[in-house]
DNA sequence: CGTAATGTTCTAGTGCATATAGAACAAGAC
DNA sequence: GTCTTGTTCTATATGCACTAGAACATTACG
């Protein structure tokens, strides 16, 4: 299975399938112009509602990360490098400075959350 | 003014407070032992309830960038090395790379906070 | 000891995010 | 034309985040 869900967990559902999804593709596991399983499908094989995954369908696609077209289904989005190896690379880097320092997972993702730069 | 708070903004007030005085730590604004001021000034000079400021304050010592005591006041915790250089480094890093995928800083954050590693 | 300063705890109200559900609709594929 | 798939609309219920006031505990200091 690709993705597992927790619904004991104290992040939400759609996050959750969210982030699955998003770390698949940053993994390189679910490659540019791959098709996701239709939303009626996956929610069926998660044992969730339907909405459930169109949010985070939704989410993802705000992220620019997939592209979602009704009738054709959703497929991950074909991006001109389509090359995650140096975004796996800042990952990891940010994540050691990170512990290095004891700052939690939290900490530093708000750090990234509000970081400045060009993108919102 | 070293914090500026925006009471329509979408984030909640203690995060804004939080990520303010995180982002002064790792910017070197605030150096390691530097007292913070009291809660309760503070919270009045940004015209906001003090447990929005103690909630900051809270979430800060559990990311272990401040100590907090009862009649002591609060100041930035002194770390090993307190060199965060590194860590604005993979800070810009990170987000460079995300801008160049296109990538929002939503996203970005959620691959921080899921990341594998050795803290949670 | 007494007083001031400061964080902690208790209690509580309000609103919004989350999740689920059903149904009708629109665009595309075949 | 029919099936698939995402979109939109309405509706409901629940829980938690956020904010807030007041009393309390600890520390510092004269």
């Amino acid at each position: 299975m690709l993705l597992t869900i927790d619904p004991t967990a104290d992040s939400p559902l759609f996050e959750q399938v969210a982030t699955g999804i998003r770390a698949a593709v940053v993994a390189g596991d679910l490659r540019p112009g791959e098709r996701l399983p239709a939303a009626r499908d996956l929610a069926a094989a998660l044992e969730v509602n339907m909405h459930t995954v169109l949010h985070a369908y939704r989410t993802l696609r705000e992220e620019g990360l997939i592209q979602v077209r009704r009738g054709r289904g959703t497929v991950v989005s074909t991006r001109s490098s389509a090359d995650y190896r140096g975004l796996r690379r800042a990952l990891a880097d940010l994540v050691r400075e990170g512990d290095r320092l004891g700052l939690s997972r939290t900490g530093l993702a708000d750090l990234i959350r509000h970081a400045p730069g060009t993108a919102p």
